[in-house]
DNA sequence: TTGAATTGTGCAATCGATTGTCCAATTATT
DNA sequence: AATAATTGGACAATCGATTGCACAATTCAA
C-alpha cells in the first residue's frame, strides 16, 4: 500500500515537453520550432508567435543538456576556490555571479579546501561539465600545476585571481599586494614606530611574497634597519598567530609594531597582547591585511588593508568572458586592483 | 600577424576524444567501450583492461553532457540561497558540498540576493540544468511560491532549510528556533532582567515567528508581563537595528535586556548603547542569535544562540539524496537540529 | 552429438536541440 | 508571361554516451 502511494505520488504530473511536442501541436517541424524560439530571421513573425504561445501554454522549458551537447557550449563558467566560507572568496563569488548572470552565464563552484588533490578533482568535475571557462584561486598546498593542463591543453579559457601561479600562462587578477605591504609599513613608520615586525605567509604564494616586498621597500625607503628576527613565515592561522606573537614579543628585541599578512593573525596578536597586558597601540601598533568583517569590531579596532573581493571577482569574470568571446586575442593580461589603508584604533597613536 | 598567432595558439592542442576514438583504436564497438568503462559485468576483464589502458593513453575524459542527456540524470544538486557571503549560508554550502561530493554529486549554487524575482530565475537555471534535486532557503521578500512548482510538478526532489515554507509540501531542515528563543529569554531572566525586549524579523518567515514564540513562552513560564512596546518587528539590518535600539532605549519604559533575532541587530544595539553611554551588561543585557564569526570579538563579546550551518547543510543533503535514491518513500520529514546558548560578556551580570 | 545455457560484443535507436542543405511557394524583375 | 530572387519551412545528420535486443561463440548438460 505504501509502495503504491509512493509510486503514484512520484509519478510525473507534468512530463517534460520538448520542442517536438510543440511542433506536433502546431503541425510544424521541430527545426522550425527551434529556430522560432531562437528568434531566427528565417522564420516569419506569425510562426514565431504561434510557437511562443504554444510553448508557454505547454509549459515548455528548454533542456540545456541537449542544447549544450549539440552546440558544444554550456554558457557556464566554473570557479575553483579554496573555501567558500572565507569572506574574501565569498565576495569574489558574488562578484563573479553578478556579472556572469548579467551576461547569461551560470556558475558552478567547487571548493578545494586548500588541498591539491581536491583541486585536481574540481578540475575533473568542471571539465566533465564542459564549462566554457574557469576562474580559479590556487589551494594553499598546491605546488604542482599539471592538473590545470586539462584546460590549457584544450584551450579552455582560464583566469586566476588572488592566489595566482606564474608557471601557467594565463590571465590574472590580483590586488596590489606590494603596495598594500608598502603602505601598511609606511603607515606604521609615520606613526613613529621604529621596530616594525612582519608576519608573512607561505612563500610559494605571490601574494605573501609581494606583501613582504612592499614592506621591505618601505623600510628601505625610510632607512630603517630590520632585525632579521622580526620577519616570520607563518601559515597564518589563528593558532600560529599566537605562537608568532609570543615569539616576537618575548624576544630580546621586541617590536613596537607588527604588520601581519592577514587579519586573522593580527587578531591573534591583539588577543595575545591583551592577555599579556601589552597596550595597543601605545606599546604595540598593529596592522592587518584584508579587512575581514570582524576587523572593524575588534577592540581595539584593527587598522588594515582593504581589498575588494567583489571587484576582483568582477574583473576576473570580465577578463574570462572576453577570452571566451575571443574579444581579446590570446593576450595574457595581469590586472592589478587597488588596495587602501583603513586606519583604525590598533595603530592610532 | 596578431590574428595568426591568436588563431594558432587557440587551436586545440588535444582534441576531445570520445569513446568512439577508443573503440576505433581497439577495433571494437563504442557500446563495448561504454560498458567496459562502466564496469558492466557483460564485458570480459581482458577487454575492460584494454579499454581502460587505451582510455588513459588517449587522455579520455567522459562528456557528462552526453551521458546526462541519455540517462536523464545529472548527478548534480542545485542550491538556492539568499546570499553566499553570509556565514551561516556559506557554512551550509560547505556541509552540502562535503556530503554531496562524497556521494558523487556535484553542486550548482545560485544566489537569490533575497529577491523573489531572482529566486525564480534560479529555479529556471537549475531546472534547465536538469539537476537531480534542489536544496533551498527562501529569499526574504518571497511571498509567492509558485516558481517552486517547476520542481514539485515534475517530482524533482526539493528540500528546504532554515527559511522554510509551510505552503509547499516538502522535507525541511531547520534549527530549533523556538528553543533558541526560549533559552535566550530564560537566560536573561536568570540574570535578573525584568524588562526584556525582543527585536524580531519579518513575520512571514517561520524562523522569526518561532524565535518570538520561544521568547514568549519563557516569559509566560516565569510570569513576566510583557510591555507590548517591547516587541519590535525589523528587517534586521544594521541600520534598522540602530533605529530599533533608539526606539526601545529612548522610550518611557526602556528595557533592561534585549534579545535580538540576529547578531547583526545585537551588534547595532551594542554600538548604539556605547554611543549613549549605556553600560552593557550592567544597564542593558544583550543576547543575539546565530553566533556570527564577529560576535566573539565584539566588546563586550556577544552572548548568542549558536546554530550550525554546516550541520544543517549536511542534514538537508542527506534527506535530499535519500529522496533522490528513493530510499524514503515520499514522506515529508522535518528535521529539527539543536541550538545552544553561548554565554559571553554582553549578558554576564 | 545435439540442444540449451552462458558469455562477450555489435547494431542501432535514443536522449533533445541545432543546423546545413534542399525544396516549394511567393514575390520581384524585365 | 517567363524567369529569377526571396522567403519560409522541412529533412536528416549531428553532438557523445547509453542500452535493449540480436547473435555468434563458447561451455555445459544429458
Amino acid at each position: 500500500m505504501l509502495d503504491f502511494i509512493s509510486l503514484t505520488t512520484r509519478m510525473k504530473k507534468e512530463s517534460n515537453i520538448t520542442i517536438h511536442d510543440i511542433a506536433k501541436a502546431l503541425s510544424i517541424s521541430g527545426s522550425t520550432v527551434s529556430r522560432a524560439l531562437n528568434d531566427n530571421s528565417r522564420i516569419s513573425e506569425k510562426t514565431k508567435n504561434a510557437v511562443r504561445n504554444m510553448a508557454k501554454k505547454l509549459g515548455y522549458q528548454p533542456n540545456a543538456l541537449a542544447s549544450n551537447l549539440r552546440t558544444n557550449c554550456t554558457k557556464t563558467i566554473g570557479v575553483i576556490i579554496p573555501r567558500i566560507s572565507r569572506y574574501f572568496f565569498s565576495s569574489a563569488i558574488t562578484g563573479i555571479e553578478e556579472l556572469a548572470r548579467e551576461k547569461g552565464y551560470s556558475v558552478i563552484i567547487c571548493q578545494s579546501n586548500d588541498l591539491e588533490e581536491r583541486e585536481a578533482d574540481c578540475v575533473q568535475t568542471l571539465f566533465a561539465s564542459r564549462v566554457d571557462g574557469v576562474i580559479s584561486s590556487i589551494a594553499l598546498n598546491t605546488d604542482n600545476y599539471d592538473h590545470y593542463k586539462t584546460f590549457t591543453n584544450r584551450n579552455i579559457p582560464l583566469v586566476f585571481f588572488d592566489r595566482v601561479c606564474d608557471e601557467l600562462e594565463t590571465s590574472k587578477v590580483v590586488v596590489d599586494d606590494f603596495k598594500g605591504g608598502f603602505i601598511a609599513a609606511e603607515h606604521l613608520i609615520s606613526k613613529g614606530c621604529k621596530r616594525i615586525a612582519h608576519i608573512s605567509g607561505p612563500q610559494h604564494l605571490n601574494i605573501y611574497i609581494n606583501r613582504l616586498q612592499g614592506y621591505l621597500k618601505a623600510m628601505r625607503k625610510h632607512n630603517i634597519t630590520i632585525d632579521k628576527e622580526h620577519i616570520l613565515e607563518s601559515p597564518l592561522t589563528r593558532e600560529d598567530g599566537m605562537a608568532c606573537a609570543k615569539k616576537l614579543l618575548e624576544s630580546s628585541n621586541p617590536p613596537d609594531a607588527i604588520f601581519a599578512a592577514n587579519d586573522t593573525t593580527a587578531l591573534s596578536i591583539i588577543l595575545y597582547a591583551k592577555e599579556k597586558g601589552i597596550r595597543i597601540p601605545e606599546d604595540l601598533a598593529i596592522v592587518g591585511f584584508s579587512n575581514e568583517p570582524f576587523s572593524e569590531y575588534l577592540s581595539p579596532s584593527l587598522t588594515t588593508i582593504e581589498q575588494s573581493g567583489f571587484d576582483v571577482g568582477v574583473k576576473a569574470t570580465e577578463l574570462l568572458l572576453d577570452i571566451i568571446n575571443n574579444k581579446t586575442g590570446n593576450t595574457q593580461e595581469t590586472i592589478v586592483l587597488p588596495v587602501n589603508l583603513i586606519e583604525r584604533e590598533s595603530s592610532n597613536r
